[in-house]
RNA sequence: GGUCCCAUCGACUAAUGGUUAGGUCACCACCCUUUCAAGGUGGCAGUACGGGUUCGAAUCCCGUUGGGAUCACCA
């Protein structure tokens, strides 16, 4: 049987970087398997309805490199991908349970919820539904029961879970868990509103879109026992559980607590590669060998597979994914990243040519992380109004400096083809012959063609940046 | 607090009963060098603790401690 997984995020947010690790092991482990792997939106819940969610996910798996089998956009065999068009099918499924008394109507107000909840608290009890006590079709009867419904009165379906007995049930990363059915809350399956809780829903639509493997966060492992008595009370195969180990904080807590930077987009905004940020978040979990750090999206896909799933929470580490960036940015063809540049650029009001870009982003490519380093870390090649470093200044800026400097001028202007090889020959032939070192030459050069004692090589920067604009720059420092 | 899950260097992890416990990031040193990087070499640093099982335990079992998740008419 093949392979059906889905990634079943709720529009209550933008993505976080933990779904996308979700959405990422789901679509990994369908590919590898020829599998299908599906976008299912549960948007059961209209009060946290954010605008654009579905959206931003949806963009943000794309960019990431991951296209969806089925979803609310493309459709597929076992649509509607949104649960809020599915309603009818969960209230014809709660019916069933209802009528098979593996499901009960509830009538009691969030008040009365609360004194509960309240009185247990007191009593230091759990909390958990009483349905011998509160107004259930348990205390209230057949006649009673009925009245209300006649009436009009808002109820919920709540899942009637046995008195005591072990779930068991099995994870491909945890194995066998146990759990005891007393310890479980007789969870609400339709809410008053008409709309379903989680619970029903991800049970009756896995079911329904024959998923085979469940692959989501650890947070959903308290609650999976009630989804298996669900199953079970429908008589339906259980899909296999995967639940994978969560993205943790520097303080070990739940990544996706934290709100604002660690949502997926403001990656993408920070300038991370989506194939770089694919690559680190992949690893955060799972490896497949360890001798290697660097795999692309195919090689994510051959070599994926859940049993090589931890089962640790793993802290998310911001200097190795800029250290992965910078490995990714050095590698890539730079004509690809040109456009992106130049628009940096174009916010400071510096037109350059392409290739002038290009050559920029080539020499120094090795010595920055991000993209958007270029215009800042190289402001020299484009403007000729950079900062002058004072320390470096003070520390290679001699008395005899000047003296030197004006010496080697008329070599440089005389320069006809301005390569780092023939600046080279001419530069050492000068120190050989006025026996200086040529470090007293270097730095001071250095300093007054880039203003920085960071950089590529000189002679490089040099050639890049012209011999009109290095005699222009030498006399004018020069001369003030 | 109840329930469940988890535990190898600071971080990510490898080692599925026998290794001097390996790799990567970060950090430090040295080399290279035309500065800064990159690169190369080396270093620092770990099996939470206590019991078992076994000829042998990071690995299996029990306990302790610590951390996390979850306990809504949210997902």
């Amino acid at each position: 049987m093949s392979v059906r997984v889905r990634f079943a995020p709720s529009p209550t947010g933008y993505l976080h970087i933990g779904g996308l690790r979700t959405a990422l092991y789901n679509y990994l482990f369908a590919r590898h398997h020829g599998g299908e792997c599906l976008l299912r939106i549960e948007d059961t819940d209209q009060t946290r309805f954010v605008e654009g969610a579905e959206e931003n996910i949806v963009d943000i798996c794309r960019w990431a490199g991951m296209e969806f089998d089925e979803s609310p956009e493309h459709g597929g065999p076992f649509g509607p991908y949104r649960q809020s068009e599915r309603t009818e099918l969960y209230r014809y499924y709660a019916n069933i349970l209802l009528e098979a008394h593996m499901a009960y109507r509830a009538f009691d107000t969030s008040e009365e919820l609360d004194a509960m909840r309240d009185r247990q608290k007191n009593a230091g009890i759990a909390a958990k539904y009483d349905r011998t006590v509160m107004r259930s079709e348990y205390t209230l009867g057949a006649q009673e029961t009925q009245r209300l419904l006649d009436g009009g009165e808002d109820y919920c379906i709540r899942l009637k879970v046995p008195a005591s007995g072990d779930i068991r049930f099995s994870d491909i990363v945890r194995g066998e868990i146990t759990v005891n059915a007393r310890d479980i809350d007789d969870q609400i399956l339709m809410k008053s509103d008409g709309f379903p809780t989680y619970h029903l829903a991800n049970v009756v639509d896995d079911h329904l879109m024959k998923i085979t493997h469940v692959i989501r966060g650890e947070e959903w492992l308290p609650s999976t026992p009630k989804h298996v008595l669900l199953y079970k009370a429908f008589n339906w195969d259980m899909p296999q559980f995967a639940h994978l180990p969560l993205l943790l904080n520097q303080d070990k807590s739940k990544m996706s607590k934290r709100f604002g930077d660690v949502l997926a987009k403001s990656f993408r905004e920070k300038g991370y590669f989506a194939d770089a940020l694919v690559n680190f978040v992949a690893l955060l979990g799972w490896n497949p060998t360890s001798d290697r750090e660097i795999f692309s999206l195919p090689e994510l896909i051959e070599s994926f597979s859940l049993d090589k799933v931890n089962k640790a929470g793993a802290v998310f580490d911001t200097k190795k994914l800029d250290w992965m960036n910078s490995q990714y940015l050095r590698e890539k063809d730079p004509s690809a990243y040109i456009n992106s540049i130049q628009q940096f650029l174009q916010k400071q009001n510096i037109l350059v040519e392409d290739s002038y870009v290009e050559r920029v982003f080539v020499l120094i490519k090795e010595r920055i992380s991000f993209i958007h380093e270029v215009p800042h870390f190289a402001d020299y090649m484009f403007t000729d109004s950079y900062a002058i470093d004072e320390e470096y200044k003070a520390k290679h800026w001699t008395s005899e400096s000047p003296e030197i400097i004006e010496k080697i001028l008329p070599f440089i202007s005389s320069i006809q083809d301005f390569t780092h090889d023939t600046i080279n020959t001419m530069m050492s032939d000068f120190t050989k012959e006025q026996s200086i070192q040529s470090k007293l030459i270097i730095h001071p050069l250095r300093l007054i063609l880039t203003g920085k004692p960071v950089g590529a090589g000189l002679y490089d920067t040099m050639e890049v940046l012209g011999k009109q604009k290095c005699v222009q720059r030498i006399q004018n420092f020069l001369n003030n």
